[in-house]
DNA sequence: AATCCGCGCAACCGCTTCTCA
DNA sequence: GTGAGAAGCGGTTGCGCGGAT
């Protein structure tokens, strides 16, 4: 955009130039992903790594599918959302092509609002509360080498919890007719009001995501 | 034709988490 | 064990566009 502000650290921002993308294209494509805070270095960008980042991510990463989601990606993304919650990132990780900032922009423009049927939800702040709660968080960002999976507190402390409970649980959250309320959100409490953890137990069994995508399949 | 208004999307911001020395 | 820097994420904002008035 021509009209793109330069911050008074001498950073650009704003929209991006072709001029732009085809700079950070040829950085990524001799580099490759990573080491985001060289990548304005190397490509010679006037732009912080994070927008880098969220440039190549977003945009330029080959094989972005753009246009109009599936009624089978809707689907999806709905069953995804009532089982993570606004967890974007994972989402997008089980539709290839997507990108999570797409999902979330179609979450909050379109399916929403079809649940809400309300207009403008951040702008009146009236988001889908899904808090700590009500959303059981599958894992972890990244399994480390030594500090392997998720919390180790409910590891611990945790009955563990029987592996047929568990997959009972996780199927009935996905049920097409799975209670929801005024607002969307899933009334997980009217299913269990203790759900298994997904990984804070199964991973004890030998479970990994590929497992909990088998029950989404 | 001009103006208003809502929508959709790209991008930014601030926070959390991870890694490593 | 701890602190700094890097990476990643979700929430939010800004702006262009198109339809309505």
């Amino acid at each position: 955009m021509s009209n793109c502000i330069t911050k008074p650290s001498g950073l650009r921002k704003g929209a991006w130039t072709e001029e732009e993308d085809s700079l950070l294209r040829k950085c990524m494509e001799k580099y490759g992903e990573g080491k985001w805070h060289l990548v304005p270095i190397r490509s010679g960008l006037n732009r912080c790594r994070k927008s880098c980042r969220l440039r190549w991510l977003n945009y330029l990463r080959p094989h972005i599918k753009r246009g109009d989601f599936s009624s089978d990606e809707v689907d999806l993304i709905l069953r995804l959302h009532k089982l993570l919650g606004n967890r974007w990132s994972l989402i997008a990780g089980r539709l290839p092509g997507r990108t999570a900032n797409d999902i979330k922009n179609y979450w909050n423009t379109h399916l929403q609002r079809k649940l809400n049927g309300r207009q403008r939800k951040y702008r009146a702040a009236a988001a889908v509360k899904i808090t700590e709660k009500t959303i059981e968080r599958p894992r972890p960002r990244t399994y480390s080498s030594n500090k392997c999976v998720a919390d180790k507190e409910s590891v611990t402390e945790k009955p563990k919890t029987p592996i047929d409970e568990g997959l009972q649980w996780w199927t009935s959250l996905l049920e097409p007719n799975c209670n929801e309320t005024e607002d969307g959100a899933t009334a997980v409490g009217s299913i269990s009001s203790s759900p298994p953890s997904l990984f804070n137990g199964h991973m004890q069994h030998g479970w990994d995501d590929n497992d909990l995508w088998n029950l989404l399949v």
